[in-house]
DNA sequence: ACAAGTCTTGAGAACGCTCACAATATGCGC
DNA sequence: GCGCATATTGTGAGCGTTCTCAAGACTTGT
């Protein structure tokens, strides 16, 4: 006889147990109405062929594939592991959704697609029909694109959209960012700065928009003014050097910067050193993300800690468990939370108090 | 009508275009005897209806999955990821292999498995029952688990073990580990160095292994002596504080040190500089892995580089162009670099030297 | 003890594709 | 123009599972 390469099917567990085909299907998916002696006949047959179900033949049958598809925006995704700056953000969303899905009996995978439009119609329509997967879970940008969003509701496909505060289509999952960076706005102010410059993210992402509303807010409260204070990068290194250079430039008087990034913190620390300021003596700084590099830089950034992993974990858990119910159009918030380290200190003195 | 949510099927397609599925099939997977006419005509209703073939019933017919398995150790990646130390290897692997798997038509699955050794049969066997992948790329400490290579030998899937100089079974990938550890070394002693430590990788991880060698045989090609200079670790950064308390106590002499990662690095940077020791000026570091990290610290790390994304790259195609080939198991190198940064000097002038 | 219901089990079709093979068309040498 | 080899197309079965539906076994109320 030839090598064990065949796998063990159904039908041999149903010929070891002597019973159908169908009940062992029945007892494999917990259907309800099987005699407890059978079912657990059938069960010590599986445990001792090692009968695992062909995710391939379950998809081809039943209604369900038992996959759920992260996507993520493949420009940005590539440019940051190519140039190895860490791509954290899909780390946590892989981790966060493969722990999540297996705990269901789900299988997660990844696919990068990308933001320009006539791609992503073919790309992700061309993922869906092969995979045929039971959710999707949307990150920024994509979370928000109009094409996809559609495309997902016409082929009837569930869908979860991380970072978006906005409600339906598909599941909202939020991580507060208006609120996250008026907290970090707000400790500032606590710790009396009152010129605080903002680098915000990209235009197309609505979590840069959110983060520049709750730190005007936070301004506005304590009736501080915010004009000429922000200037946008593009989450990158580079453009969070360009911010900080033109944000220092045009305010002399500048005692804290909120990144929306940790990259661009990053670039916003070197170029505080290269001007011989000191962080945080002369300049408190605060980034987005808490990826494990601000921990180990000179001094440690304070940080608002983006939760992507318990967000994503949310976001397969209500695919997984809620696909098909007419959700709501629930906006989920898994807050976000500040992590003071030592680039944050009170404001020092300024010219005019002095004076 | 309902929603439009049935998908398209070869058999539309083959309507569509007037011909049998069989001759759809065939201009899909490139078959070689269709006329160019026909061939034409079938490509047009593929483009005009979108049909993208299902992965799940192309695995129920055909011989293939299309789907690469990669295997990562549960428990290490779960802490580094719950301790938010950054999960750079999974991201390498994970984005070098999606690339390549999907310039070749191929997914790649992630699955996380125990090294204890009663779970690897199970979670693995399952894994591959379930997925019936065409290929399986095992990272360390997977690599050259008798018991997984055993289990995918017999079942007759392919594999890579990435990380490993052991020819066969399967093909054997290497970042020439004691190579890269020699080079290090002799770096080092090229800058004066004369008392180099290492501090090694976990004692199961056979690369751990290559590198003390490496290490030893460039010491040993200058008489330089290693006893009392090495200590193991286990990847992670409080072993890493140990061991450099140790080396530092044991020898007031050491100049400098190579760390087996980065995280174990950065633990000796820390150390040194509570010890009010200067890196580079009175010790010079070099580490492995050059995680993104390394490059923020102060003074950014002069690291080993390990082309892990091209590795996997690498073991992602001999699987999929010659998996099933009798691969004469080859041991295929990826060249690991030196990438000089700022925490490597020449070495001060010793007391010795003085006297 | 009998009809009417419920619980349990099984049989057969179907999912979308590729395989092996059969049938037909085309080309070539003479 | 005939016969053979070769190129092209089609047919039917089967992959491993779940679905639908029907049949048999058991309850229950009267």
């Amino acid at each position: 006889m030839a090598r064990g390469r065949k796998s063990v099917t159904i039908r041999d567990v149903a010929e070891d147990a002597g019973v159908s085909l169908q009940t062992v299907s029945r007892v494999v998916n917990g259907g309800p109405n099987v005699r407890a002696q059978l079912r657990d006949k059938v069960r010590a047959s599986i445990d001792r062929l090692g009968y695992v179900p062909s995710l391939a033949a379950q998809r081809m049958s039943g209604s369900r594939s038992y996959i759920i598809l992260a996507i993520n925006d493949r420009e940005r995704t590539l440019a940051d592991w190519r140039e190895r700056r860490g791509t954290d953000w899909v780390d946590q969303m892989l981790l966060g959704g493969i722990l999540t899905c297996s705990k269901h009996g789900y299988r997660m995978m990844v696919e990068l697609i990308d933001t320009h439009s006539d791609h992503v119609e073919r790309e992700l329509g061309a993922a869906i029909s092969a995979l045929q997967p039971d959710g999707v879970v949307l990150t920024p940008p994509h979370s928000e694109n109009r094409l996809i969003t559609a495309l997902l509701a016409e082929r009837d496909i569930p869908f979860a959209r991380i970072g978006s505060m906005e409600p339906g289509p598909g599941i909202a999952l939020t991580m507060g960012d208006d609120g996250a960076a008026h907290l970090a706005a707000s400790r500032l102010i606590e710790l009396g700065h009152r010129r605080i410059a903002m680098i915000a993210g990209p235009a197309q992402y609505s979590l840069s928009g959110w983060r520049i509303e709750g730190w005007k807010r936070a301004l506005g409260e304590h009736g501080l003014p915010w004009e000429g204070l922000l200037e946008a990068g593009d989450f990158g290194y580079e453009s969070g050097t360009r911010a900080t250079r033109a944000l220092l430039d045009r305010n002399p008087d500048l005692t804290a910067i909120i990144a929306s990034s940790d990259q661009m913190a990053l670039a916003a620390l070197e170029v505080a050193r290269d001007r011989g300021m000191s962080v945080p003596r002369d300049l408190s700084l605060v980034s987005f993300d808490n990826t494990p590099i601000v921990r180990f830089t000179q001094p440690p950034l304070t940080a608002i800690d983006q939760p992507i992993s318990e967000t994503v974990s949310r976001a397969v858990e209500q695919l997984i468990l809620h696909g098909r119910d007419e959700g709501g159009d629930a906006v989920i918030e898994v807050a976000a939370t500040l992590i003071e380290r030592s680039s944050t200190a009170p404001a020092p003195p300024s010219i005019s108090d002095a004076a």
